[in-house]
DNA sequence: CACAGTGTTCGATGAATATCTTACAGTCCC
DNA sequence: GGGACTGTAAGATATTCATCGAACACTGTG
């Protein structure tokens, strides 16, 4: 039982950075990696909130998985909110679109080069 | 004298790479780096085929920016011209909008971030 | 031709960072 | 509480890459 009470979580809660505060550079570092572009595309394709961590096909461990999603976060284009054992994930459109207008549309294009 | 003629160059001509056979990765990556911001700015301020590469007030030594120019060429952000003895510089604006809408308009915009 | 100016190439170095493995901390269910 | 599952943290390794110094190539000029 124990719907989740106000209290109760013993869990450091995700550090988040708002689009607002982010510099050009941060941005653009963060999507210039081709794990983390796949992880904002997949992201993209499905709805908010239903995506955990672990539900995305990187070639790559649950270690460095982690590490990405801290870099998404750091970026203000991922939001995280832990819901039991899950950590599920919401892609910041409006937001990071309204600090960088065109940038996501540019990276889920997904166009044939590369 | 001699005002270049057809055949005079021994000099090797810089390789260029369209913007549209640059991929999304390569371009971000390219963008994604301080000193290189700051040359696409800079050259963003000037006309065409003004400024040769060592007008450009980067404090960086000169290998460097010879290799960043290699980078910002090979994403198809700057055209390059064999002027006497000085290498004069194009940025490729129209070209590079085509292939990658809003992305240098993004760069160029310089917010107070960072 | 010698020389000063401009830019590239090469080798080396140092800093970031992407990745893995292992260990740990929560959460849920039995 | 024990165990399966999910994600983070720490330490180690490897790779990428930005930078520098020195050597080299080409240009134009005295």
């Amino acid at each position: 039982m124990s719907n989740q009470v106000e209290g109760g979580s013993h869990r450091a809660a995700p550090v988040h950075t708002h689009p607002e505060d982010v510099s050009v550079l941060t941005a653009l570092s963060a999507l210039a990696d081709p794990v983390r572009v796949q992880l904002v595309r997949e992201l993209a394709g499905s709805p908010d909130w239903t995506r955990s961590c672990g539900s995305f096909d990187v070639r790559v461990g649950k270690a460095a998985k982690s590490h990405h999603f801290s870099v998404l976060r750091g970026a203000g284009l991922v939001e995280q909110r832990d819901e039991g054992p899950k950590r599920v994930n919401r892609l910041r459109r409006e937001e990071f679109d309204a600090r960088f207008p065109g940038l996501l549309d540019l990276v889920l294009r997904a166009d044939g080069t590369d």
